[in-house]
DNA sequence: CATTTCACATAAGTATAACTTAACTGAGTA
DNA sequence: TACTCAGTTAAGTTATACTTATGTGAAATG
């Protein structure tokens, strides 16, 4: 390092400044004066020996140097204040923060959530429902439950679940259409939510594995698999559900699973957290309890022919 | 933002200590005395309210939250070091750090080396010849010449010269071989640096180019571009070389380029910089003068025909 | 087995960087 | 013309960061 760096705070002053093009609100937001603001930007240029503010009549604006130099400082204050923000969390153990997709949220972790708060007061469960895959170190997230295929690549990785698919509805609606026989007549719905896989595991797949053959092209359609589950609880139909995601409505009695056939997704639900804090004591407790109650739920496979789903490609 | 950054001296104590290691190394880095290097770390150990370091007898070792801190903080330092060096390079119009390919290097802007600074005393050129691709903002660099396809996105681009090849050798050599009849029986000198594009420009496709028809599969090879037109010049062979980086040699007459067939080739030589900094008046003045020495070695282009390589399956 | 050494901690004192208050500038605004 | 707003400047204050000097405990040394 031929040059080292000029004083921090006059840095982190630049920062603020150009980012909001004021230096009153910058030091505000530093809680400082204008004066010590303009002290510090006074004092940066000193260093680098040329202005980064051109200072206008009742405003500023970046030279060329002080473009060039803004985005740099404010990356780096921002991978500091996200560093510091992490180890600030993992230090409390009070709370803990979990993102899921938002039907597993929804679904599974939301009807169990005061079970866990009785199982471990000390806990604060914090939630963050999202899709989009997650950056332990950018994102304020300690543990994660995917669904998927799962490559997670440096990161602490344990399945919970293989998932599966059987037909799901009110237990009037069985009562009509819950036989093998009976089901072509019955109104069906579609859960595409996991519809990108190679092996689908649609209504045709699990026709094809319980060795019926009816139109199954007809029916409402979901893109989400909550909602899917939550037509079918309102009696709007069959649908081929994720069994994991309707084990509350399924012990509840809200929805029964009359046949035997079920269709084994290539996906697995996984918990995920940074790699060496899976012992942390309320990652590990949360971790367990998760597990426990999954492993609770293994009841429905119980008498079950779990089948894996084969390409369409097989059997057109 | 719902804490604020600690002290940043602590942090950068604390940066410098987890690099080394070592208080006592961190402190010599720093410049300042193992004491205050000590009081640092405290004082962010009370901001954090948890040790980062563990004392051992004659060491130190990072805690849990030490190890999660770490990187975060050495990537925002790294971060905020490499933008403030970044300006302090753009504020420097005394040197222009170029870099370019080793055989553009050595066989293009060497040679011309002595010329631009006669024409531009005020300006101290750097080099730096390698060829993995640029990154401006992390590479102290402040222009860039590269050889190829040029999808330059997010930079200033500007082309250069369309690259094309021709065989070529010394005079003695071409006394002997320069007809397009004995050319067959001269001892060729391949040229690889460029083999990975779809479109070849070997001797196999500038002899279609060329109608022959004659095996030219002996001879040296060569790697790097500047290699093979070196050993053209000391005699060795017949080289379907670039022109761009013969030209000094053309010029000079130690090489000869005795036939009217040339070979374009799909890539170009491009200059590049940072997007915003084409009008800096030294990066200005270097791009001018490059552009001027390409153009006068354009004459070597008159009464050619300048073919486009052909793809090798078209006339196996 | 004492002795030395090494790496860091602690205490007390000091220099200086960072900040505040208060007065100033200069252009737009009422 | 006076007022306001955004930033500057000057003088004085505070608190941070630093130094010197001394202390501690365990490994290394003989």
């Amino acid at each position: 390092m031929p040059d080292r760096l000029p004083p921090l705070t006059a840095l982190r002053a630049f920062e603020a400044a150009a980012r909001h093009m004021s230096f009153a609100q910058a030091a505000a937001e530093l809680n400082v004066t204008p004066a010590a603001l303009s002290f510090q930007i006074k004092s940066l240029e000193e260093h680098l020996g040329e202005p980064v503010f051109r200072r206008l009549n009742r405003a500023v604006e970046l030279t060329e140097v002080g473009r060039m130099l803004a985005p740099g400082v404010s990356d780096g204050f921002a991978a500091l204040s996200s560093a510091w923000r992490n180890a600030q969390r993992m230090n409390d153990n009070k709370t803990l923060t979990v993102t899921a997709g938002p039907a597993f949220t929804s679904k599974w972790l939301a009807p169990r959530l005061y079970e866990f708060a009785q199982e471990h007061p000390e806990i604060e469960l914090r939630f963050s429902a999202t899709l989009r895959l997650i950056d332990f170190a950018r994102d304020e997230v300690d543990v994660a439950i995917r669904f998927g295929l799962g490559n997670d690549e440096g990161v602490y990785s344990e399945p919970l679940i293989r998932e599966w698919m059987t037909p799901m509805m009110t237990p009037e609606m069985a009562a009509e259409y819950g036989t093998l026989e009976k089901l072509s007549q019955a109104p069906l719905i579609h859960d595409e939510s996991i519809s990108f896989f190679k092996q689908p595991t649609d209504w045709p797949a699990w026709c094809r594995a319980a060795e019926l053959d009816f139109d199954t092209s007809h029916g409402l359609r979901f893109s989400q698999a909550d909602h899917a589950l939550d037509a079918a609880i309102s009696g709007a139909g069959v649908v081929l559900g994720r069994v994991s995601l309707a084990t509350r409505a399924l012990e509840q009695k809200r929805l029964v699973a009359p046949f035997r056939i079920g269709l084994l997704t290539q996906a697995q639900f996984r918990f995920i957290c940074p790699e060496g804090t899976q012992d942390r004591p309320h990652v590990a407790a949360f971790r367990d309890w998760v597990m426990k109650e999954i492993k609770a739920s293994e009841v429905f496979e119980d008498g079950r022919d779990l089948i894996p789903a084969t390409g369409g490609a097989l059997a057109p």
